[in-house]
DNA sequence: TTGACACGTAACCATCTAGTTTCATATGAT
DNA sequence: ATCATATGAAACTAGATGGTTACGTGTCAA
């Protein structure tokens, strides 16, 4: 990991244990253990995850007597949904190419 | 790069190059020369990066003489929109909160 | 105050990544 | 036939990534 200087939202959700993270958390708060247990990987390598998560804005922290929990913090995915939309109107218009095709067949 | 085995949709677009590359490709038809022009990186580079979104079925080619002309295939980028707008609601109750606030402050 | 628990961080490691230069091959032009 | 152009692939490199174990610190419980 070794989580450097950048990680942008993209290279954020570029991990399938870090998407699957956002998809507990969107669940609610958890621990660092609780979200641990979901998972085969160490404790610490969550722990890294979730630093990577929390520079990207992707979670928020709070500390609880000796637990930190950990929140899903949305907003930064309004940009790749927004990114991704762009190109809609290509796949659609691939898709409304194989319904003129299925037409022209039946 | 050494694109080896996996890359998924979401390792493909988490590079800014290869993002960059689907932005120039929703305009047309563009060969690995014509491509390498938008961009700093030497022409194999953009080569290896038209390598890992062809394996993620994020471009198609086709041979044009001796050229390669590459074309957008934004279908797998559906997946990503998807996957993202399974979190929009939290954006939202968030800009809901936030409009609260507002209003209760004028 | 002594111990157990929760957590981040350091040190280390194997592998992947993005880039380079160099080379081989196919195709088009003279 | 010869030469230039377009491209992929090979070999190599520095640095990033995902994981581990070991350790230090803060906090709740006896």
């Amino acid at each position: 990991m070794t989580e450097v200087v950048h990680h942008d939202v993209y290279s954020a959700i570029a991990d399938p244990t870090r998407r699957q993270v956002l998809g507990i958390l969107a669940g609610g708060e958890y621990s660092v253990t609780a979200l641990t247990s979901h998972f085969t990987v160490t404790r610490p390598a969550v722990s890294k995850h979730l630093a990577i998560l929390r520079e990207a804005g992707l979670v928020t922290e709070r500390k609880m007597g000796r637990e930190r929990r950990y929140r899903l913090r949305a907003e930064p995915l309004k940009e790749v949904r927004d990114w991704t939309e762009r190109f809609e109107q290509f796949w659609i218009a691939k898709l409304t190419a194989l319904e003129k095709h299925l037409e022209k067949e039946s």
